[in-house]
DNA sequence: GGGAAAATTGCAAACGTTTTAAATCGACGT
DNA sequence: ACGTCGATTTAAAACGTTTGCAATTTTCCC
């Protein structure tokens, strides 16, 4: 094993080069003849010479990073989300030579000061934004300080120019309501929770405007709210939705975690899903391909996202782009076995 | 909002102090003026000045980062596991003020290079370092080097000496055939994988130990292997498991994944769990919950166990102590409802 | 062979922080 | 009034890289 070599001195001591030399032969400036940048490619290789970050960074400014600061957790159940996203930030960075860095808020630090430290800190280029709120002082912050980033989800707000990626939630529930008025359903149920979430505007206007186009006054919609994280409430908002006299044919849920809570109190209640009533949700967690009898849902395929919400940024760090960069996915419907025709007789 | 300071040297002109006075004061050092200490506190809080990552790494050598290298994942599902183990080091890591960072291995690419890579730009402290093969070349490495890190499983190689979390595989096969046995089963199934892996080896090891600690001659073990990644060849495996004369009344599967498609293919079969056949396995992935009539397995609490890890790499980056930490987790049974005594007669 | 132009290389400053060693300032005793 | 001591502050070097500008070497033409 050859001895290690760690700064661009000791490189350029043992070419007998000067430092500037080198580092340029490095970066593949044309300035420097064709045979010393071999003779110095081949040379650090050999040597195992990797750039020192720190001093790279201090010099250019730029990091190579790229930020994302976790979102709070409780302490219940993490699905596959975060992992998803993560790897495919990490695949759609790692083709660009850039890394990721991770910031955990502390308990009762508010995700906004995580996210100023990491900007404030120059440890990052840009930084990756989820979950969007409808109103978000993340994205406030990141754009008077005019710092690259690229938001997965949107703001209500649309006089607010910035680059986002988000899912098209409102098309998957105007798909899902055809799919299902097309199978005879015309009492409808929306699971949906309180919170003030952008996906929960538009995907419910998304159902909304599906129901107008059918100019259909016989189409009946109820709708069953609940905080997002109590789960009695959802419980209770689900079987008063399931057990008034006249219960809907088929429910949409805002997503799986709800729908799943759907199917089990409908069986809990006697209901066979999908003969009784017809289930849908949206996101494809693993557990609904599980559930019996399988839950028809949208995935939105969180890995694919991640990856050009990178190449986004990257596009922003490196060009700054003056026209915001905005992408709509479309998410695909996965036809499981929660959902059919609607019931004939009703009591 | 006040005009903000970037820059030591902006602060330290806006007190009409020197740098090195604002350095020590907001590093809490004794020798400058209590005073002065909580002048130069308000005026940075105030002006919300936040330290340069890349200096401060540059001349102290400490970046305040901790590595992870993303194990390359095939394009089929991302289980909660990376999720979980990333949120659980976040939450170890921000107590003590550091940060995470990801690099992924590009196409082709090997984990080592880029753990390499990690360690000598000196992005990183310390590395955590996951999935660990039976011999491993990147603990070779990081020992070699002698690089602060702390694995998250085992070599088979007990002479090696280096920091380590694991789950207590062993104990859990022992607990899940003990408690088996005693609903009456002695003819046992287990399905496993062909890689070499420590863990494999270890649950092996373990069941073998229980085994021949009853002492009970009429156990019977049937053992079908296949390729981790090959799904073909695992339910031909399982399939020839349950379709020979004299099956198994109970499967311990090496991990969940394996179980759920010893389920999935005995309902094929026409088999009742856990009527039939009692199923168990490990990890306590989201789906055995969900999949019926829900998975008996082992809860590895991989959160907490990343806590801890960062906890470990933290201690051993600070104090560098001689003799290696390590811990063993003992997994808890989740007993749902897939096993149950051993059916009265045999066909 | 002389000079200019082109090609190649090198010097030195800069990035923002930490830290060593030294300077300054008061106060106090003699 | 002088030296001394302790408390407080500061100047300057260092970390390893990139880069503007200048220096050196080579090439080429007349």
């Amino acid at each position: 094993m050859p001895p290690r070599v760690t700064t661009l001195k000791e490189l350029a001591a043992s070419l007998d080069l000067s430092i500037t030399t080198v580092s340029r032969a490095l970066a593949g400036h044309e300035q420097i003849a064709l045979r010393t940048r071999e003779r110095v490619a081949q040379a650090a290789r050999q040597a195992g010479y990797v750039p020192n970050t720190a001093a790279r960074t201090l010099v250019s400014g730029r990091s190579g990073f790229v930020g994302l600061v976790l979102p709070i957790r409780g302490p219940n159940l993490v699905d596959s989300f975060l992992g998803e996203f993560v790897t495919g930030l990490g695949e759609g960075l790692v083709s660009h030579g850039a890394d990721l860095i991770l910031a955990t808020a502390a308990l009762g630090q508010s995700e906004l000061s995580v996210l100023r430290h990491v900007v404030e800190s120059g440890r990052a280029d840009g930084v990756v934004v989820t979950r969007i709120a409808e109103v978000d002082e993340r994205l406030a912050y990141l754009r008077e300080r005019g710092f690259p980033f690229v938001a997965h989800g949107r703001l209500l707000d649309s006089d607010f120019a910035y680059n986002w990626l988000d899912t098209d939630g409102a098309h998957a529930f105007g798909e899902a309501f055809d799919m299902l008025y097309d199978l005879g359903h015309r009492h409808f149920g929306l699971v949906t929770i309180s919170e003030p979430m952008t996906f929960r505007h538009l995907r419910q206007d998304g159902l909304a405007a599906a129901i107008g186009r059918r100019g259909d006054p016989s189409v009946r919609l109820d709708v069953a709210t609940a905080p997002r994280f109590d789960r009695g409430a959802r419980i209770q908002a689900i079987n008063r939705m399931l057990q008034q006299p006249e219960r809907p044919t088929a429910v949409i849920a805002l997503f799986d975690e709800l729908a799943l809570t759907v199917m089990e109190e409908a069986v809990r209640a006697g209901l066979s899903v999908p003969r009784d009533l017809s289930v849908v949700g949206f996101d494809n967690v693993v557990a609904s391909a599980y559930a019996p009898p399988g839950l028809t849902t949208f995935d939105a395929s969180i890995r694919q996202c991640a990856r050009e919400i990178a190449d986004m940024l990257l596009t922003v760090i490196a060009e700054r782009p003056t026209a915001p960069l905005t992408r709509l996915i479309r998410p695909t419907l996965v036809p499981r076995a929660s959902h059919g025709p609607a019931p004939q007789t009703r009591s």
